[in-house]
RNA sequence: GCGAGAGUGGCGGAAUUGGCAGACGCACUAGACUUAGGAUCUAGCGGUUCAUCCGUGGGGGUUCAAGUCCCCCCUCUCGCACCA
């Protein structure tokens, strides 16, 4: 009966074929996939109410409407879409919202290029790429749609920025900050990658701005200590988010310097080597480098010095390979233990950034500072003696960094360095010189950019009354549509009079309003809080739904935003628990971290020319067997490696099931799915039924342990060929049918979250009523798996010689008796003395000789 | 340099706890059906000197039994990188 012709997925190009058509329907994905979009929507299938049963919010992070859909997208939202699926078949109610990340420069460039406007632009995108999505079959509740650009979005970020400026969570201050021409704006720390923007790759400059500042360092130690509860996260971010905050217990120390006003601070994780630090190294951009230097003759030694670390790339200066170079000031200060003369120096390597911007140099115990004496010709004073060997200032090749006991370090010779941390520390305090301190890695959130499609910041600058917020009653602060976008002369806010010009809320005279917007992580810190609450326009969130939703169960995105986006919406959330809006701090509970989709070894992109469109693959093969191939290619977490030969292959699954069915429907519609018990089958249909729900259970350990798709479809696969001999041998008898049914049934619900349209349609063609969609998992039944007899491999000597049936109950001396019993094994056992019999029931019998 | 992860057929990848290495798929080979095949079906498919022996980056070890556990080394990927 295998008349079809034709070819796969070609929509039916084959002359003669029409036939075939009449009785035999083709695979066509187009007319099935379009049917059942439109059921879904139609019906508000994945639509969901709050407080309907046991919640379950899954997402996916939203993408940047850039044009259109790409591989990525389609790879992490049919991982999403197979969970929100799956989950929906556990009974759960499922929320499975999309929006749009909807600010950013792209836009803005766009405009520039081609002559439109970044609203529409971006707008065009969204309609799209809304498109796109829906046609990939995604089960989204688009009730919930929003777009960030959107003034009912960012009027409520607007009302955050005014709680948090009331509260010093928002801040502004002139400082050094990223600056990154290309994109004309200013950038977060987190936004630099090796002293390049990590959107265009340009190296970023340093620049003393005024800018708006989020507090994120007040909760430093709350996002790290959160890192240990993260349970659901993959190791890998956490530790990433662990470093990025870079917690380090220390010492604050106060070293006079004779002549000047103030003394220099110190910060130091080795207090303990206090008696040998010999010299001071300061950071070039020191603020207090002009007045030490002054009165010393060395002013334009220092100053050139100063000129030229300021020209060297900040890049280069990050490698950490620069030779280490500095020079004297001419002032000195004094070590407050030993009294001794320390010399002032300016160093390459010290970063401004960190800590006070001043190191204590301990040459014998610091690797850079011992390169930095030995350079110089200062003095090196060994106090931490290793226990093994002695080590001497004058032959020494490298610092030693290593424990062991003090010595030159008065009171606290003999104590071992680790003990002599936190005591000199308190030594220290005690005298008024010194505190033991936590420092930390992390800056504070630079979020103002110089840039026009962002969320405008709710300031306004009095000449009288200085920094006045714009009242709550005046949000939003709408951004103007009505501009021009040239990409000359900088923000094109900063250009519109109509904007920027206005009035005091305070003493009701002229006043100018901020022109920077808001970084766009801004907006993606909290849109997951928005999607529970759509619509309500009285308050940015609804209490009842935010408690019922929040938060997420589970995330998925890319690894690119371990730090970034999930970094900022941990704090963000942390923020609005303050504010009282939210009564959770962690947004994420479960977190899914997906690899990269690559074409030849390397991630799919335009310069690399290796793209792969999503729309050919829909268009060639159906959205079923693009979602098939990105979830059976690779696990998730791993990168997908794209190979067109390989979607053929998924495209061959669908077809074999296509027309196996429409073989064996007519067979199956009036029957019952056998329900009954496996020992009244006869033996190949015993199997059968075994095998359908071993499948049952694997696929549900896969997909519910850990995700792993690719082997759930492969167990799939396997009962496809296990039931296709008995489908296709099909006769008259009703048990047969029976088993056959209830294997088809199976393999349609366990596909139904991969590959949702082929699966609704056949289910249909069975003559089932209630939607798929809708159905419950099917559910494994334990008495199904159980065997009367298994197969035991016999090894001799860890060899597998052979394999032997015994009863499923034996006991081990009878399993042992058999297995000695066969043929191979005396073959190798021959003349040979049985040392160990070794019986692993169910598995397998190992004979040593 | 530090930290994490990985290394399995020609390829993507399987192997829940130490217990049959290579599931499933791709590619490939042969055959069937064909005017034809880039469709479909059947069979084969780690290597080998083929009733054997060797095989999970390399070397050692523990064990009746190691891809899996322990030690040393190599390679790759990612992250951090003068953090005092």
């Amino acid at each position: 009966m295998h008349l079809l012709q034709g070819r796969a997925g070609k929509n039916g190009k084959t002359p003669g074929q029409l036939k075939k058509e009449v009785m035999d329907p083709q695979y066509d994905p187009q007319r099935i996939e379009a049917k059942w979009q439109r059921h879904w929507e139609e019906r508000q299938t994945f639509a969901v109410a709050d407080g309907d049963g046991e919640k379950y919010y899954l997402l996916e992070m939203f993408p940047y409407p850039s044009g259109k859909i790409h591989m990525g997208h389609v790879r992490n939202y049919s991982i999403g879409d197979v969970v929100a699926r799956y989950m929906r078949m556990k009974g759960y109610n499922v929320m499975h919202p999309m929006g749009w990340d909807a600010f950013g420069m792209p836009a803005e460039n766009a405009a520039i290029e081609r002559k439109t406007h970044p609203a529409t632009w971006t707008r065009q995108n969204i309609d799209y790429m809304r498109r796109q999505l829906r046609r990939m079959g995604f089960s989204y509740d688009w009730n919930r749609e929003l777009a960030t650009c959107d003034p009912s979005y960012y009027r409520w970020e607007q009302l955050f920025f005014l709680k948090m400026y009331e509260k010093g969570l928002a801040y502004k201050k002139q400082s050094a900050v990223n600056w990154c021409e290309p994109c004309r704006t200013v950038l977060a720390n987190e936004q630099v990658e090796d002293g390049r923007c990590w959107r265009c790759g340009t190296e970023v400059e340093s620049r003393e701005l005024s800018q708006w500042f989020f507090r994120i360092t007040a909760y430093a130690e709350e996002l790290l200590a959160g890192c240990d509860e993260l349970a659901g996260w993959p190791e890998r971010v956490t530790t990433m988010q662990r470093n990025w905050i870079g917690k380090s217990i220390g010492a604050r120390i106060v070293f006079p310097v004779p002549g000047a006003e103030e003394p220099l601070t110190v910060f130091t994780t080795r207090q303990d080597t206090l008696w040998g630090a010999t010299f001071m190294s300061l950071a070039p951009e020191h603020p207090r480098v002009a007045e030490l230097v002054a009165g010393t003759g060395r002013e334009a030694e220092v100053e050139e010095f100063v000129a030229r670390q300021r020209k060297q790339r900040r890049g280069d200066r990050e490698l950490g390979t620069l030779e280490k170079e500095g020079v004297f000031t001419g002032r000195y200060c004094i070590n407050p233990v030993t009294g001794g003369r320390m010399p002032i120096y300016l160093a390459n390597f010290v970063l401004l950034e960190y800590g006070t911007g001043a190191v204590m140099a301990v040459p014998a115990h610091d690797q850079r500072d011992f390169e930095f004496a030995r350079q110089y010709d200062l003095p090196v004073i060994v106090v931490i003696q290793p226990p093994d060997r002695e080590l001497d200032p004058a032959t020494m090749t490298e610092a030693y960094a290593e424990s062991g006991f003090l010595v030159n370090s008065g009171a606290f010779n003999g104590m071992d360095n680790r003990a002599a941390l936190d005591a000199v520390a308190a030594h220290l305090a005690e005298r008024g010189l010194g505190e033991k301190t936590v420092n930390y890695r992390l800056r504070d959130w630079g979020i103002s950019r110089q840039r026009y499609w962002g969320a405008p910041i709710p300031i306004i600058y009095c000449e009288r009354c200085g920094t006045v917020p714009v009242p709550e009653a005046d949000l939003p602060v709408v951004l103007p549509e009505d501009i021009g976008v040239t990409g000359e002369g900088g923000s094109p806010l900063a250009q519109a009079p109509a904007f920027y010009e206005t009035v005091c809320p305070a003493c009701g005279g002229p006043a100018r309003r901020e022109t920077d917007t808001m970084d766009t992580f801004v907006e993606s810190s909290w849109y997951y809080i928005r999607y529970a609450c759509a619509g309500h326009d009285a308050a940015p969130f609804d209490p009842a739904a935010v408690s019922y939703w929040l938060p997420v169960d589970q995330y998925i995105g890319g690894i690119e935003h371990a730090i970034l986006h999930l970094l900022y919406s941990r704090f963000f959330t942390r923020v609005l628990r303050d504010l009282g809006y939210v009564d959770f701090a962690e947004p994420f509970t479960r977190l899914l971290t997906q690899g990269m989709v690559i074409k030849d070894g390397a991630k799919m992109s335009k310069s690399k020319g290796n793209v792969v469109d999503p729309n050919a693959i829909i268009e060639r093969y159906g959205a079923d067997t693009a979602r098939m191939f990105s979830l059976f290619a690779a696990p998730p977490e791993l990168d997908l490696e794209w190979n067109d030969q390989g979607v053929e292959g998924a495209s061959r699954f669908l077809n074999r099931l296509w027309r196996l069915a429409h073989e064996v429907f007519p067979a199956l519609r009036d029957v019952e799915p056998y329900a009954g018990a496996l020992a009244d089958l006869p033996e190949d249909l015993r199997s059968l039924r075994r095998k359908i729900h071993q499948t049952i259970s694997r696929v549900i350990a896969d997909i519910e342990g850990r995700f792993h798709f690719n082997t759930a479809i492969s167990a799939v696969m396997e009962l496809v060929n296990e039931l296709r001999p008995l489908a296709e041998a099909l006769g008259d008898d009703p048990l047969a049918r029976r088993v056959v049914r209830e294997a088809f049934e199976a393999v349609l619900l366990l596909l139904s979250p991969i590959v949702p349209h082929i699966t609704a349609e056949l289910w249909q063609e069975l003559g089932r009523e209630t939607e798929l969609a809708a159905c419950p998992l099917p559910e494994c039944d334990p008495d199904s798996l159980l065997t009367d007899t298994v197969t035991l491999v016999v090894q001799v000597n860890g060899r597998v010689r052979d394999r032997i049936e015994v009863a499923a109950d034996a006991d081990n001396a009878a399993i042992e008796a058999a297995a000695m019993a066969s043929d191979k094994v005396g073959k190798f056992t021959a003349g040979k003395a049985v040392r160990k019999v070794v019986v692993v029931p169910g598995k397998l019998v190992n004979v040593v000789v």
